[in-house]
DNA sequence: AGACATGGAGTGACCGTTCACTTGACTGCA
DNA sequence: TGCAGTCAAGTGAACGGTCACTCCATGTCT
């Protein structure tokens, strides 16, 4: 009495055949309105709502995909990042019925326990991960065979999609070139981001190429994406003999570090010492002067990798191995041009 | 050949029934330990991995709690808030072998689709529930009859676990009231958000309470969250005849808006007027001066919620129907003593 | 008019677990 | 020595869908 409905409930219900109404509950088409209309009022009246599990099971599709992400709760500037690219996820997956099962793992964590959770268990028909879960992880999951979109960089043969990063990173450069800008010094990321940042030294050095001139390489320094990082980066940067005019900081966070420093050594932000990000956060805006920074449309990332495992799922090869989302260069008040030289 | 291998498979190369096989595999400690061996050996050999969906058909649970949050682009202050809630569940939530199934909606959205996703199709064995979801879906939930936790404040009779907003509110009032200010600005949230506001707001005349003062109500604004309100706002009050020392919002957002004003006005942070916020975010530390505000240990919120929630599914009623987080107030450089009065 | 294609609806097996019972061996106690 | 009591392991029936077929009533072509 108290027990759900089953099909077999219902089709008793209803005066048919389970496997009527199972076509029913699926929309298929060949049902008669009449029996179809019979049917949806039968589950209604006894609240019908099939079972994950045994469609599951029968059908051998779970209809959910796992979403992989690394939750590095120091790391904030990427929240913003990561919550977009689960939303963009959603919405395309929602669409087409998948269900988004989460695993956030410290990012220092045994390769094996993020994605086990799910392939163990044979709960998700397949795989979206975030590529700063890290390098270790990525191996192990193509070994588990399920189809796999990451989201960032991979050395792996995996599908990927991610930002622009070398447009973006042309584009600052081109703006801060086309200030007039010549000494520029960049806070590159850590090693872990490799790729990435490679990506985005790509871009930087195009842009010099293409406005024929080289980038300085002593006018380099490295942090860690966190604002004390990018503010001792700035003290050594503008300790050269010959300073930059402007710092190129290859993360929000590192730019917001930059700006304190320069400020605190005494520099009018602009007019001294330009200073760009990259991945425009919220407080990218916020901040006094507003951040000149690259957005990176996570959302859109989200999507498109949500795109390219729906392929996957439906067995329909996706034509590019590499997806790459442009990103946008959005100019604020802390780039202007450089003091005239003397 | 290339189908994966069941209980029965190993069962038969183990040379044992399907049932000792389920037994190993569930934990069971009746089971002998050479036999355990043998079939641990052959799961090994076979890469056995069990089907989530013949379990959750045979066992009537699905091991997989929902989780709704309300994805509102535009609403950045709250990312990072709601990637830590997250967080602390699943970490939770994983250790009792729970998976988290996400849906993230537009706000405005029909009280109807977020949960039906989960609920329309058994897929989730209870459900973790934000509650700026919006209170429309909260009722509709309640019906579904599961086991649901709501993050945040609710009207309804479900249990729910929210920081101490009153707490909060309260020691920031404090904070300023020692500091010597008398006539504090309130810049209050959208209604949308009433109940945790009205928590802020208990806080804040509490502690004038408990400084023999009452909050002059006329010093009280409301904003939308955004930093653009948070200017107005400002702009507004400070407009008053006898304008305050100090401004309280209630969130980071709208204080970083209010910061823009002041400054814009001429006036020093803090040595003309004080200001603080609200949610501690992580731009709040970035921006000069540094803000004033209450941290909430959203990590924790999220843990608690799903510890309540495990409760409830192992049928253990928890004590307590509304569960209160601490909260911490931050004393940045954003809040001084006021000017001496002429 | 008879053979045949077509399409709506029904039948029963099967997916891989768990669950309630049963079986059988071994223990300890009278 | 016999028998209840215990405990490890086995048996077979669900669980609630989907899938591959069969079946039957039409309509069409020769």
């Amino acid at each position: 009495m108290s027990d759900r409905p089953t099909l077999r409930t219902v089709a008793a219900k209803a005066g048919v055949s389970h496997q009527t109404v199972s076509r029913v509950v699926n929309g298929d088409p060949t049902v008669t309105g009449g029996i179809r209309d019979k049917v949806l009022s039968a589950m209604r009246l006894l609240d019908y709502r099939p079972s994950a599990g045994a469609r599951a099971l029968a059908s051998g599709r779970t209809e959910i995909v796992g979403v992989v992400l690394p939750h590095n709760p120091g790391f904030a500037f990427s929240n913003d990042h990561l919550i977009r690219l689960v939303g963009g996820a959603d919405q395309e997956l929602a669409a087409r019925g998948y269900g988004l099962l989460l695993s956030t793992r410290e990012v220092p964590d045994d390769a094996a326990s993020a994605h086990r959770r799910f392939t163990r268990r044979r709960q998700v028909d397949g795989l979206l991960v975030e590529a700063g879960v890290g390098g270790e992880a990525l191996p192990a999951l193509r070994s588990a065979g399920y189809p796999t979109v990451v989201i960032g960089y991979t050395d792996e043969d995996l599908h990927c999609v991610h930002p622009d990063d070398e447009g973006g990173a042309y584009a600052v450069t081109q703006h801060l070139l086309a200030l007039g800008h010549r000494r520029i010094g960049v806070v590159n990321g850590p090693p872990e981001n490799q790729l990435a940042m490679a990506a985005r030294l790509r871009g930087l050095r195009r842009a010099f190429a293409d406005a024929c001139r080289a980038f300085p390489d002593d006018l380099m320094e490295h942090g860690d994406f966190t604002a004390p990082s990018g503010y001792a980066a700035a003290g050594r940067l503008m300790a050269r003999t010959d300073p930059p005019t402007a710092i190129f900081a290859f993360n929000d966070g590192m730019a917001f570090g930059a700006m304190r420093r320069l400020r605190e050594d005494g520099r009018a932000l602009p007019a001294d010492v330009s200073v760009a990000g990259f991945d425009d956060t919220a407080a990218a805006e916020l901040i006094d002067p507003p951040l000149t920074s690259v957005s990176l449309h996570s959302v859109d990332v989200g999507r498109r990798a949500a795109r390219i495992l729906l392929d996957l799922l439906d067995g329909r090869p996706p034509t590019e191995h590499e997806s790459v989302v442009p990103s946008t260069l959005r100019v604020r008040a802390s780039t202007a041009p450089p003091h005239v030289a003397t």
